[in-house]
DNA sequence: GGAGGCCTCGGAAGG
DNA sequence: CGAGGCCTCC
């Protein structure tokens, strides 16, 4: 048990070591807040406790799936067993088990955002109401808000307050359109995201005996970013504690983003008054920055008003400046800092994966893109289409929903007429009608029409019926076949593996790519072994599509895997960049108007998240951090000018490269980086064990390295991107002292030992 | 029923 | 600028 100490401070150990009864662990950016919360889980597995009793909640797969990895190494296979993983992953588990008792199947389907809005869309227009008037996001929104404060549509039909404020926004008969709409949900016998987390909690508030198994199931509770928590996840993880409350909650109030999607920053700050017995743990230092990047943070979150008092410190060194840039344009500053990671990856001999750029907005990502690939540097950007909402992805899913679930409405409306089979607009327009009628799902009416009054051609009819035959035979050979068998059996009989490869444009030829790799994902997920305890309580003895289904359901972008290994440029807005640090870290855009955001302009609370961004955005370098503005930038096809960001002057003058607005000109200019002496880097000091742990690619054999005015010839050393080699010769003085050394595998290279860390193995 | 032209409008994002 | 919705025309 000591050797899971070893790795902990004094602050996290006892923070770690409290496991019975309510904590609150209070962790600044880069202290350690996952190393804490997977310690913790580890030492309970360690003190014998069940894993099956330990529920751990996350936001993101990405999350709960790293922190499952590293509770495994710590304690071994026994650790996959905890019941680990998203809310909505965890909930829609318990729900296909306990759903019934709320009129659901086991095999409801889950309606993603595309799914909710065609759905608002359609029910919109049959109301024949105004689209202007009413448009699918802000309706969206609306039911979303309600749903997650636990409200259903009559409850707010009885809320006067909200029905005033949809009055005066000229949008009274939201009421209705949230009332159809859940109605349809469950028509379909589907959920959608909100539902997975508000049935869960009518499920525990309804039937008592359910929700004290569950209370007795999960003896200890872990919840993750707590300050990201709605008021719906906090009614359930108070109910699930409240028979032994052994809850710890993480979180820091500092880097709360999400309040925009219902995120309560009160959860956190009144988790005291909840418990009161809470023990409160706080972490503040930190092991990623440098004391720079530490103390601009820290100024930098203290213009906030509402925050848990707490300064984050560090045992690193100064570290470099900060650095600031003015552009004059956005393609300039594109130029500017992909020229900056380039020289920065020559002079200290850097990965790729070294480097972030984060901006505010998706949109801004193309000038650097450009400016990348002009370099030949390769880059990954993250968030945009993903995977899973690519069209031909979506639509092969749809055939497996609706095999899966006959009722779903949206996988039918999706496939029912791709590839073109002649059911058109026109027939599906009476589905929907008669259907809506009988008050029965338009599955139920397209598989017997006679009986509802279908009236159409009986060409169409025939269509419809073979359409029909051939849903219910993939129903069949689901139960028949294993996940892959089925899944190719679907993607060809229906007709997609056809239509996509008589396509022979580039963008068809992907789209068949897209298939096959989707297939391929599904091959995997089939080859997976099952446990004999598995196999003891299962019907078949392989896995099936629909368990892929759930599998993936609750997948996103995030969790895709990088394709190359992980040695890229990461782009991404600062959101998701929460959780993640890079030793060069670019925050671009640095704009009145764009960050902080115009809409955050108009109160205080918005403006303050919109500064905890800021925060978050600093925090995420460990080495050297540059922020970068352009005075001119290309808004929607029009150059705009633009005024430098607010945020700017809170950096305090002494951590700056060069002061910012003095006396003339202060900033750098771009033709200043690139080139003249490294823009005063210090030194890069970039920890090996950091660099492992960006991508784990790096992986270092040897200790940690020694001093640099040790290295001699002769000796064998590695260095973190070339490999092992030898020492052919060593010449200069101190910060000029010069190696040159044969590597395996990629031949003689001249290193200058201030900044290329080699490693002395022999 | 699908292709192509015109118009509109634009935040961030987990599941 | 570019994506997505809508209308028109074949």
């Amino acid at each position: 048990m000591k050797d899971i100490f070893r790795d902990l401070n004094e602050k996290q150990r006892i923070a770690v070591e409290y496991t019975e009864g309510p904590s609150m662990i209070i962790a600044g950016a880069g202290s350690g807040k996952t190393r804490a919360l997977t310690y913790k889980v580890a030492y309970l597995l360690r003190r014998g406790a069940d894993p099956f009793n330990i529920l751990a909640l996350t936001f993101t797969n990405k999350a709960a799936r790293e922190m499952k990895e590293r509770i495994m190494k710590l304690v071994g296979r026994e650790a996959r067993n905890v019941w680990m993983g998203t809310f909505h992953s965890i909930f829609a588990r318990m729900l296909r088990v306990e759903g019934h008792r709320l009129g659901y199947g086991k095999n409801f389907s889950i309606y993603d955002t595309d799914d909710s809005k065609k759905l608002i869309n359609s029910i919109i227009r049959e109301k024949r109401l105004d689209k202007k008037a009413y448009p699918t996001n802000y309706v969206l929104n609306r039911i979303s808000g309600a749903k997650i404060s636990l409200m259903t549509p009559e409850d707010y039909g009885k809320n006067a307050e909200i029905l005033q404020s949809d009055k005066i926004s000229g949008k009274p008969l939201i009421v209705d359109i949230f009332k159809a709409y859940n109605a349809r949900l469950k028509k379909a016998d589907a959920m959608d995201f909100d539902d997975l987390l508000f049935n869960t909690y009518v499920l525990l508030d309804s039937f008592p005996e359910v929700l004290y198994r569950y209370q007795r199931k999960f003896n200890y509770i872990l919840v993750d970013e707590y300050q990201d928590t709605n008021l719906v996840q906090y009614m359930i993880t108070k109910k699930l504690a409240a028979n032994d409350e052994n809850i710890t909650v993480v979180g820091d109030d500092a880097q709360s983003i999400y309040a925009f999607r219902g995120a309560n920053i009160q959860n956190i700050l009144n988790f005291q008054k909840d418990y009161p017995d809470t023990k409160v743990f706080k972490l503040e230092q930190n092991y990623r920055s440098t004391k720079t990047i530490c103390g601009a943070a820290n100024k930098v979150i203290a213009f906030n008003k509402e925050q848990i008092l707490k300064e984050i410190w560090t045992d690193n060194t100064e570290g470099a400046k900060i650095r600031m840039v003015r552009n004059s344009t956005d393609s300039e500053e594109g130029n500017m800092v992909a020229g900056s990671i380039f020289e920065n990856m020559m002079n200290y001999q850097l990965p790729n994966s070294a480097f972030a750029i984060l901006y505010r907005t998706n949109a801004q990502s193309r000038s650097f893109e450009e400016a990348l690939r002009k370099r030949n540097i390769k880059y990954r950007i993250y968030g945009g289409l993903s995977f899973y909402k690519r069209k031909e992805i979506k639509d092969l899913l749809a055939y497996f929903r609706i095999s899966i679930n006959h009722k779903d409405e949206e996988a039918l409306n999706r496939i029912i007429n791709y590839p073109a089979r002649g059911i058109g607009k026109t027939t599906m327009e009476r589905v929907v009608a008669i259907a809506g009628k009988a008050g029965v799902s338009l599955w139920e009416v397209i598989s017997d029409p006679q009986r509802y009054g279908l009236n159409v051609h009986s060409g169409i009819s025939s269509k419809v019926s073979s359409f029909v035959t051939m849903i219910r035979s993939f129903a069949v050979q689901l139960r028949k076949k294993d996940a892959y068998e089925a899944g190719k059996l679907i993607a060809s009989s229906s007709g997609i593996l056809k239509d996509l490869y008589e396509d022979k444009t580039p963008e068809g030829v992907s789209r068949y790519e897209n298939i096959e790799e989707l297939l391929n994902a599904i091959k995997d997920f089939t080859k997976q072994a099952l446990t004999e305890a598995e196999l003891s309580e299962r019907e078949v003895p392989f896995r099936t599509l629909d368990e892929f289904m759930q599998d993936i359901a609750l997948l996103t972008d995030a969790d895709e895997k990088d394709k190359d290994d992980g040695n890229h440029v990461s782009l991404m807005t600062i959101h998701a960049a929460k959780g993640l640090e890079f030793p060069y870290v670019y925050v671009v855009g640095m704009e009145e108007n764009l960050f902080p955001s115009v809409q955050s302009l108009n109160s205080r609370a918005d403006l303050e998240e919109e500064r905890r961004l800021f925060y978050v955005a600093v925090t995420r370098a460990m080495d050297q951090l540059t922020l970068s503005y352009a005075e001119n930038r290309y808004k929607w096809g029009m150059l705009t000018p633009s005024e430098p960001s607010r945020f700017l002057e809170e950096i305090e003058e002494k951590y700056l490269d060069k002061p910012f607005r003095a006396a003339g000109k202060g900033l750098y200019a771009p033709s200043d980086i690139p080139g003249k002496s490294a823009s005063g880097v210090t030194s890069t000091f970039i920890h090996k064990k950091k660099l492992k742990k960006i991508r784990g690619t790096y992986d270092d054999a040897g200790p940690a390295g020694s001093p640099q005015e040790d290295i001699q010839v002769g000796m064998e050393v590695e260095h973190l991107r070339f490999g092992r080699g030898k020492v052919q010769s060593v010449e200069g003085y101190g910060g000029n002292k010069k190696a040159t050394v044969f590597f395996k595998q990629v031949g003689q290279k001249q290193l200058l030992l201030k900044f290329a860390k080699l490693n002395v193995l022999k």
